[in-house]
DNA sequence: CCCTAATATAAGTCTCAACTTATACAAGGA
DNA sequence: TCCTTGTATAAGTTGAGACTTATATTAGGG
Protein backbone atom coordinates (compact mmCIF):
# COMPACT_ATOMS: atom_id res chain seq x y z
CA UNK A 1 0.00 0.00 0.00
CA UNK A 2 1.35 4.03 -0.96
CA UNK A 3 3.55 2.83 -3.19
CA UNK A 4 3.41 4.10 -6.69
CA UNK A 5 6.54 4.69 -8.85
CA UNK A 6 5.99 8.44 -8.73
CA UNK A 7 9.26 8.27 -6.79
CA UNK A 8 11.42 8.45 -9.43
CA UNK A 9 9.37 10.90 -11.19
CA UNK A 10 9.49 13.54 -8.79
CA UNK A 11 13.40 12.91 -7.87
CA UNK A 12 14.21 13.68 -11.59
CA UNK A 13 12.06 16.31 -11.36
CA UNK A 14 13.98 18.01 -8.31
CA UNK A 15 16.53 19.13 -10.84
CA UNK A 16 15.70 23.22 -12.87
CA UNK A 17 17.76 21.66 -15.61
CA UNK A 18 15.70 18.23 -16.19
CA UNK A 19 12.54 20.25 -15.61
CA UNK A 20 13.71 22.49 -18.62
CA UNK A 21 14.21 19.66 -20.53
CA UNK A 22 10.78 18.80 -19.88
CA UNK A 23 9.41 22.05 -20.61
CA UNK A 24 10.94 22.06 -23.72
CA UNK A 25 9.66 18.70 -24.78
CA UNK A 26 6.36 19.78 -23.95
CA UNK A 27 6.22 21.54 -27.11
CA UNK A 28 7.30 18.14 -29.18
CA UNK A 29 9.93 15.57 -29.89
CA UNK A 30 13.42 16.63 -30.16
CA UNK A 31 16.71 15.14 -31.01
CA UNK A 32 19.08 14.95 -28.11
CA UNK A 33 21.54 16.98 -30.02
CA UNK A 34 18.65 20.21 -30.34
CA UNK A 35 18.21 19.97 -26.31
CA UNK A 36 21.61 19.95 -25.81
CA UNK A 37 22.71 22.96 -28.29
CA UNK A 38 19.59 25.32 -26.46
CA UNK A 39 20.71 24.23 -22.84
CA UNK A 40 24.42 24.93 -23.86
CA UNK A 41 23.01 28.27 -25.08
CA UNK A 42 21.22 29.18 -22.03
CA UNK A 43 22.45 27.07 -19.61
CA UNK A 44 25.72 27.05 -20.52
CA UNK A 45 25.75 23.03 -19.99
CA UNK A 46 27.57 20.40 -21.82
CA UNK A 47 26.33 17.86 -24.29
CA UNK A 48 27.41 15.16 -22.17
CA UNK A 49 25.66 16.94 -19.33
CA UNK A 50 22.44 17.06 -21.27
CA UNK A 51 23.05 13.11 -22.01
CA UNK A 52 23.17 12.06 -18.42
CA UNK A 53 19.98 14.43 -17.35
CA UNK A 54 18.50 12.32 -20.53
CA UNK A 55 19.33 9.08 -18.84
CA UNK A 56 17.84 9.94 -15.63
CA UNK A 57 14.77 10.98 -17.36
CA UNK A 58 14.48 7.85 -18.97
CA UNK A 59 14.97 6.05 -16.21
CA UNK A 60 12.15 7.64 -14.43
CA UNK A 61 9.87 7.07 -17.32
CA UNK A 62 9.42 10.27 -17.97
CA UNK A 63 10.99 10.87 -21.69
CA UNK A 64 10.66 8.37 -24.08
CA UNK A 65 13.78 7.31 -26.98
CA UNK A 66 13.26 6.32 -30.46
CA UNK A 67 16.10 6.35 -32.94
CA UNK A 68 16.48 7.71 -36.15
CA UNK A 69 19.79 7.18 -37.92
CA UNK A 70 22.22 8.35 -35.24
CA UNK A 71 20.00 10.43 -33.91
CA UNK A 72 18.16 9.82 -30.78
CA UNK A 73 14.38 11.64 -31.06
CA UNK A 74 13.09 12.09 -27.15
CA UNK A 75 9.40 12.75 -26.22
CA UNK A 76 7.74 13.36 -23.03
CA UNK A 77 6.12 9.96 -21.57
CA UNK A 78 2.59 10.57 -20.79
CA UNK A 79 3.26 7.33 -18.69
CA UNK A 80 5.75 9.22 -15.90
CA UNK A 81 3.83 12.37 -15.84
CA UNK A 82 0.58 10.24 -15.06
CA UNK A 83 2.10 8.75 -11.88
CA UNK A 84 2.81 12.41 -11.25
CA UNK A 85 -0.53 13.63 -11.78
CA UNK A 86 -1.84 10.37 -9.44
CA UNK A 87 0.14 10.78 -6.65
CA UNK A 88 -0.78 14.41 -6.49
CA UNK A 89 -4.57 13.06 -6.38
CA UNK A 90 -3.71 12.50 -2.83
CA UNK A 91 -4.78 16.22 -1.95
CA UNK A 92 -7.72 16.18 -3.89
CA UNK A 93 -9.92 18.67 -1.64
CA UNK A 94 -12.18 16.21 -0.25
CA UNK A 95 -11.42 12.44 -0.56
CA UNK A 96 -7.77 10.99 -0.37
CA UNK A 97 -7.24 9.13 -3.75
CA UNK A 98 -8.76 5.85 -4.97
CA UNK A 99 -9.90 4.75 -1.32
CA UNK A 100 -13.76 5.09 -1.01
CA UNK A 101 -15.36 7.03 2.27
CA UNK A 102 -14.94 4.00 4.37
CA UNK A 103 -11.22 3.28 4.10
CA UNK A 104 -10.27 7.35 4.07
CA UNK A 105 -12.22 7.00 7.65
CA UNK A 106 -10.86 3.76 8.87
CA UNK A 107 -7.33 5.83 7.67
CA UNK A 108 -8.40 8.54 9.29
CA UNK A 109 -8.83 7.08 12.41
CA UNK A 110 -5.70 5.11 12.24
CA UNK A 111 -3.55 8.77 11.67
CA UNK A 112 -5.07 10.25 14.43
CA UNK A 113 -4.16 7.31 16.54
CA UNK A 114 -0.79 7.17 15.71
CA UNK A 115 -0.10 10.56 15.73
CA UNK A 116 -0.61 10.70 20.03
CA UNK A 117 3.07 10.06 20.33
CA UNK A 118 4.92 7.43 21.10
CA UNK A 119 8.37 6.93 20.04
CA UNK A 120 10.91 4.51 21.20
CA UNK A 121 11.76 1.87 19.36
CA UNK A 122 14.26 3.64 16.87
CA UNK A 123 15.19 1.36 14.90
CA UNK A 124 18.73 2.23 13.39
CA UNK A 125 18.62 3.68 9.09
CA UNK A 126 21.23 5.49 7.62
CA UNK A 127 20.82 8.32 5.04
CA UNK A 128 18.18 7.58 2.25
CA UNK A 129 20.12 6.96 -0.87
CA UNK A 130 18.84 7.24 -4.91
CA UNK A 131 20.53 5.81 -6.91
CA UNK B 1 6.76 34.21 -20.17
CA UNK B 2 7.42 30.87 -18.86
CA UNK B 3 7.76 31.81 -14.99
CA UNK B 4 5.12 29.77 -12.85
CA UNK B 5 6.63 29.60 -9.29
CA UNK B 6 6.37 25.86 -9.73
CA UNK B 7 10.04 25.48 -9.18
CA UNK B 8 10.14 25.60 -5.68
CA UNK B 9 7.38 22.95 -5.06
CA UNK B 10 9.24 20.50 -7.22
CA UNK B 11 12.72 21.57 -5.79
CA UNK B 12 11.16 20.71 -2.45
CA UNK B 13 9.50 17.49 -3.63
CA UNK B 14 12.32 16.35 -4.87
CA UNK B 15 13.16 14.98 -1.72
CA UNK B 16 12.04 11.34 -0.67
CA UNK B 17 11.45 13.04 3.13
CA UNK B 18 9.79 16.16 2.26
CA UNK B 19 7.70 13.53 0.02
CA UNK B 20 6.49 11.84 3.23
CA UNK B 21 5.37 14.42 4.96
CA UNK B 22 3.09 15.43 2.45
CA UNK B 23 1.82 12.48 2.60
CA UNK B 24 0.97 12.17 5.94
CA UNK B 25 -0.37 15.73 5.71
CA UNK B 26 -2.81 14.72 2.75
CA UNK B 27 -4.64 12.86 6.05
CA UNK B 28 -4.92 15.69 7.72
CA UNK B 29 -3.22 18.35 9.90
CA UNK B 30 -0.37 17.35 12.28
CA UNK B 31 1.80 19.00 14.73
CA UNK B 32 5.18 19.10 14.16
CA UNK B 33 5.94 16.83 16.74
CA UNK B 34 3.68 14.23 15.75
CA UNK B 35 5.23 14.07 12.33
CA UNK B 36 9.02 13.64 13.87
CA UNK B 37 7.62 11.11 15.76
CA UNK B 38 6.53 9.16 12.97
CA UNK B 39 9.45 9.86 10.54
CA UNK B 40 11.86 9.17 13.85
CA UNK B 41 10.47 5.63 13.75
CA UNK B 42 9.79 4.89 10.00
CA UNK B 43 13.06 6.35 8.62
CA UNK B 44 15.29 6.98 11.49
CA UNK B 45 15.43 10.85 11.09
CA UNK B 46 15.73 13.55 14.04
CA UNK B 47 13.41 16.07 15.02
CA UNK B 48 15.75 19.33 13.77
CA UNK B 49 15.96 17.42 10.50
CA UNK B 50 12.58 17.07 10.14
CA UNK B 51 12.17 20.78 11.43
CA UNK B 52 14.54 21.98 8.29
CA UNK B 53 12.19 19.88 6.06
CA UNK B 54 9.08 21.82 7.14
CA UNK B 55 10.75 25.08 6.29
CA UNK B 56 11.68 24.16 3.08
CA UNK B 57 7.65 22.86 2.24
CA UNK B 58 6.66 26.20 3.88
CA UNK B 59 9.05 28.38 2.09
CA UNK B 60 7.98 26.46 -1.28
CA UNK B 61 4.40 27.29 0.15
CA UNK B 62 3.38 23.38 0.18
CA UNK B 63 2.18 23.93 3.60
CA UNK B 64 0.72 26.09 6.31
CA UNK B 65 1.02 26.69 9.44
CA UNK B 66 -1.02 27.47 12.61
CA UNK B 67 0.15 28.04 16.00
CA UNK B 68 -1.62 26.55 18.63
CA UNK B 69 -0.34 26.85 22.16
CA UNK B 70 3.48 26.09 21.92
CA UNK B 71 2.66 23.62 18.82
CA UNK B 72 3.00 24.13 15.16
CA UNK B 73 0.02 22.63 13.27
CA UNK B 74 0.97 21.69 9.63
CA UNK B 75 -1.51 21.23 6.96
CA UNK B 76 -0.92 20.70 2.75
CA UNK B 77 -1.30 24.03 1.37
CA UNK B 78 -3.69 23.91 -1.76
CA UNK B 79 -2.06 26.96 -3.44
CA UNK B 80 1.77 25.32 -4.16
CA UNK B 81 -0.05 22.31 -5.32
CA UNK B 82 -1.85 23.81 -7.53
CA UNK B 83 1.08 24.94 -8.72
CA UNK B 84 2.65 21.61 -9.62
CA UNK B 85 -0.30 20.88 -11.19
CA UNK B 86 -0.75 23.79 -13.27
CA UNK B 87 2.84 22.92 -14.22
CA UNK B 88 1.70 19.58 -15.42
CA UNK B 89 -0.78 20.69 -17.68
CA UNK B 90 1.27 21.56 -20.30
CA UNK B 91 1.75 18.48 -21.32
CA UNK B 92 -2.13 17.70 -21.23
CA UNK B 93 -2.11 15.33 -23.85
CA UNK B 94 -3.64 17.43 -26.78
CA UNK B 95 -2.85 21.23 -26.09
CA UNK B 96 -0.23 23.39 -23.88
CA UNK B 97 -1.53 24.52 -20.71
CA UNK B 98 -3.39 28.58 -21.41
CA UNK B 99 -2.69 28.67 -24.36
CA UNK B 100 -5.61 28.47 -27.38
CA UNK B 101 -5.09 26.93 -30.38
CA UNK B 102 -3.42 29.49 -32.42
CA UNK B 103 -0.90 30.48 -29.89
CA UNK B 104 0.37 26.77 -29.31
CA UNK B 105 0.78 26.84 -33.18
CA UNK B 106 3.32 29.58 -33.03
CA UNK B 107 4.92 28.62 -29.75
CA UNK B 108 5.32 24.77 -32.11
CA UNK B 109 6.98 26.79 -35.05
CA UNK B 110 9.03 29.02 -33.22
CA UNK B 111 10.33 25.55 -31.51
CA UNK B 112 11.01 23.83 -34.33
CA UNK B 113 13.19 26.73 -35.88
CA UNK B 114 14.78 26.80 -32.77
CA UNK B 115 15.49 23.25 -33.06
CA UNK B 116 17.07 23.53 -36.20
CA UNK B 117 20.47 24.14 -34.62
CA UNK B 118 22.48 27.02 -34.45
CA UNK B 119 24.56 27.46 -31.29
CA UNK B 120 27.61 29.63 -30.51
CA UNK B 121 27.55 32.64 -28.51
CA UNK B 122 28.36 30.23 -25.40
CA UNK B 123 27.55 32.81 -22.77
CA UNK B 124 29.62 31.95 -19.37
CA UNK B 125 27.33 30.50 -16.53
CA UNK B 126 28.38 28.03 -13.62
CA UNK B 127 26.53 25.56 -11.22
CA UNK B 128 22.43 26.58 -11.31
CA UNK B 129 21.99 27.23 -7.49
CA UNK B 130 19.07 26.68 -5.90
CA UNK B 131 19.18 28.91 -2.54
C1' DC C 1 37.21 1.78 -45.41
C1' DC C 2 37.87 5.99 -43.16
C1' DC C 3 36.01 10.35 -41.66
C1' DT C 4 32.58 12.91 -39.60
C1' DA C 5 28.57 13.52 -36.92
C1' DA C 6 25.49 12.33 -33.01
C1' DT C 7 25.25 10.39 -28.79
C1' DA C 8 26.55 7.85 -24.81
C1' DT C 9 29.82 6.38 -21.15
C1' DA C 10 34.13 6.77 -18.10
C1' DA C 11 36.56 8.93 -14.69
C1' DG C 12 37.35 12.57 -11.67
C1' DT C 13 36.21 17.08 -9.12
C1' DC C 14 33.65 19.97 -6.19
C1' DT C 15 29.35 21.98 -4.35
C1' DC C 16 25.39 21.69 -1.87
C1' DA C 17 22.06 20.11 0.97
C1' DA C 18 20.58 16.52 4.17
C1' DC C 19 21.91 15.04 8.06
C1' DT C 20 24.04 15.32 12.97
C1' DT C 21 24.48 17.35 18.01
C1' DA C 22 23.99 21.26 20.78
C1' DT C 23 21.45 25.17 22.01
C1' DA C 24 18.05 28.97 21.86
C1' DC C 25 13.37 30.37 22.23
C1' DA C 26 8.38 30.34 23.56
C1' DA C 27 4.38 28.90 26.10
C1' DG C 28 2.20 26.82 29.91
C1' DG C 29 1.84 24.35 34.39
C1' DA C 30 3.46 23.49 39.32
C1' DT D 1 9.99 31.71 38.87
C1' DC D 2 11.55 27.57 37.28
C1' DC D 3 10.90 23.39 34.84
C1' DT D 4 9.09 21.03 31.05
C1' DT D 5 7.56 20.38 26.63
C1' DG D 6 7.47 21.61 21.72
C1' DT D 7 9.80 23.62 18.12
C1' DA D 8 13.22 26.20 15.68
C1' DT D 9 18.04 27.69 14.76
C1' DA D 10 23.32 27.23 14.81
C1' DA D 11 27.28 25.07 13.42
C1' DG D 12 29.75 21.36 11.43
C1' DT D 13 30.30 16.86 8.61
C1' DT D 14 29.73 14.06 4.75
C1' DG D 15 27.87 11.70 0.67
C1' DA D 16 25.39 12.22 -3.57
C1' DG D 17 25.01 13.96 -7.75
C1' DA D 18 25.66 17.64 -11.20
C1' DC D 19 29.17 19.03 -13.56
C1' DT D 20 33.75 18.68 -16.28
C1' DT D 21 37.05 16.60 -20.06
C1' DA D 22 38.27 12.66 -22.54
C1' DT D 23 36.96 8.64 -24.99
C1' DA D 24 34.01 4.82 -26.71
C1' DT D 25 30.22 3.61 -29.80
C1' DT D 26 27.34 3.65 -33.62
C1' DA D 27 25.55 5.13 -38.17
C1' DG D 28 26.17 6.99 -42.68
C1' DG D 29 28.54 9.38 -46.48
C1' DG D 30 32.48 9.95 -49.88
Amino acid sequence: MSGDGAEAAFDALGDPVRRRVMELLAEGEAPAGALAAILKESLGISQPAVSQHLKVLREAGLVTVRAEGTRRIYGADDAGLARVRAWLERFADGFAGPLDALETELARGKRERRLQGRAEPVRDRRRRGAA
